[in-house]
DNA sequence: AAGCCGATCAACCGCAATGTT
DNA sequence: CAACATTGCGGTTGATCGGCT
């Protein structure tokens, strides 16, 4: 079965309503009401394709339609469904009286995704994000491994290859290792369970925590982690596939909405921006 | 004053679901 | 029941505007 095109391309206007056209389509509406949108831009003597008119009333000209900004009731409203629904845009605008399913996904888009990411949290899963921040205190923990090369290759069948690579390309050089940190060396497993989900989330779940266990000890510095990556990832982990790059890493999850650099910045700065000095300790690194 | 750039949002597009013949 | 028409929905685009340099 072919699909029939929405409207007769000939003849037919695009771009934006002009308040005549306008006042036509409410003029014909007010008199025979909504619907038989393929023959009322004929009928009502304008240059448009129904599904046209149809977008411009039930989003625009509606006479119920509330207009102006959305109050902070309607924002933790919207929030809320979403996380119920996800982008069922009109299933959240049919239990926002006065708002367009168009409306608020623009108002979601522009504005109530931004504000979920600044505060960190992911807006698609509705729960606190792991950044690449989380893969660094996990590959700090890989690292100061003594067994480094076969705990690296068990690491790296758990976790998305690719993002090992690039962070440990980031974490790379220098000094070598004096003395391993003993915390990590304890229980590297505990780790790798839980990031698992999260490093590698193609998927949208929830993600879980990833957290560096806290220690009165935790006086090691980066060097350590430099020094392990001496002892050569390059030769555990494969190369970067083409298909990742930073932006691909600094944006939301695949089933998010589309993340501009902005906001990827913001969210990721803290992993990205830093260096690793060799004065710069664990703990001020977990204060930043 | 002019140009650039990011934010906003109306409008469009393509697909899926549903209705009708 | 198949073919086609209509409607609804979600993602994306592009025009416009305001702030900044």
């Amino acid at each position: 079965m072919g699909r029939s095109p929405c409207c007769d391309k000939n003849g037919v206007k695009k771009g934006p309503w002009t308040p005549e056209e306008d006042q036509k389509l409410i003029d014909y509406i007010r008199f025979h009401g909504p619907g038989n949108w393929r023959i009322l831009p004929k009928n009502a003597g304008l240059q448009r394709c129904g599904k046209s008119c149809r977008l411009r009333w039930t989003n625009y000209l509606r006479p119920d339609i509330k207009r102006g900004r959305f109050s902070f009731e309607e924002e933790e409203t919207i929030i809320q469904l979403h996380s119920v629904m996800g982008n069922k845009w009109s299933a959240i605008a049919a239990r926002l009286p006065g708002r367009t399913d168009n409306e608020i996904k623009n108002h979601w888009n522009t504005h109530i995704r931004k504000r979920l990411i600044k505060s960190g949290i992911d807006p698609v899963t509705h729960s606190p994000r792991l950044d690449l921040l989380d893969v660094s205190s996990l590959l700090a923990a890989l690292f100061n491994q003594p067994n480094f090369s076969a705990v690296a290759a068990h690491a790296s069948s758990l976790l998305n290859p690719d993002v090992l690579r690039l962070a440990s390309l980031l974490l790379a050089p220098q000094q070598p290792l004096q003395n391993p940190n003993p915390i990590y060396s304890s229980n590297l497993d505990q780790y790798l369970q839980t990031p698992v989900t999260s490093v590698s989330s193609q998927d949208s779940q929830p993600q879980a925590e990833c957290t560096i266990p806290t220690n009165n000890d935790q006086t090691s510095s980066f060097e350590s982690i430099n020094a392990k990556l001496n002892v050569g990832p390059a030769d555990v982990l494969p190369p970067l596939s083409e298909s990742l790059d930073l932006d691909s890493l600094m944006s939301t999850p695949k089933s998010s909405p589309q993340q501009n650099s902005t906001e990827a910045e913001a969210n990721s700065s803290s992993f990205f921006d830093f260096g690793f000095p060799d004065n710069f300790t664990f703990d001020e690194f977990m204060l930043i």
